[in-house]
DNA sequence: TGCGTATTTAAGCAATTGCTTGAATAAAAT
DNA sequence: ATTTTATTCAAGCAATTGCTTAAATACGCA
């Protein structure tokens, strides 16, 4: 950290000091959403998350071939998924599907929501 | 892409071609999106977002000495959020404020209010 | 004009990401 | 039991990330 920051001479130390309070606040929070937006940014994931959502469940291979990526590539995608509970598998058979955890489903629908009404573009 | 995908095999093939048209429909929907949630799935960006959005504006040296980081690197931050208009800025004398674009003000208010609540821990 | 303040930019680097290829499991069918 | 089907895992690699340090702008003021 610089010494001389800009804040010794003319900040508002009240503000700096509330938002200071509010990071602490909510730290836990902050690391639980980015964790989670983290995985959603990533294009090939957020899609593989919506289409969770819409179809209820999917396997590795149905979405590999949806999305014309190797089933290596989907798998290991889905994976890190998992490991961060976005999404919980069943086996059915030789089957295993994915399918979205309830906490994320709830946490991602606002998105999917635009998504879905692909008002996206449009109006935001 | 593997020729002996599980597709061939058993797969519904209703659903994977709906799933298709649905990926292609919304395509550039997904881009905008993943692409808005790749920047705020950074712990230290998702900070300056949300402290953005309680404060209306701060400057590189509040963020700075707020999350205790080198202006250098807050800055660098700040930048990816502006080329990709999550933030725009204003001037004023040798100050450069930061502020929330509208559009992702609206995009990102449902999570900051849950955060706000602090509730993102006990009820997702 | 030159100095101080506020901020950005550039270069460098360790760590991480996302893919590819090929091998390893796991359960089902023969 | 062996093979087939469905999926995961491991190693390797180019590309990207986020930080550090140091230098470069940009504006305000005396």
């Amino acid at each position: 950290m610089e010494i001389n920051s800009c804040i010794r001479q003319q900040a508002d130390i009240k503000q700096i000091n509330r938002c200071k309070d509010r990071v602490s606040e909510l730290n836990s929070s902050f690391d639980y959403l980015s964790n989670g937006l983290e995985l959603a940014g990533n294009n090939v994931r957020l899609k593989i998350l919506f289409l969770l959502y819409e179809e209820k469940q999917l396997c590795v291979c149905d979405l590999s071939d949806i999305l014309g990526m190797t089933i290596s590539s989907i798998s290991q995608h889905l994976r890190k998924l998992k490991d961060r509970k976005l999404i919980e598998t069943e086996r059915q058979a030789q089957t295993i599907f994915y399918s979205l955890t309830n906490e994320y489903k709830n946490l991602l629908e606002p998105f999917f929501k635009i998504l879905d009404e692909n008002k996206i573009l449009e109006t935001i």
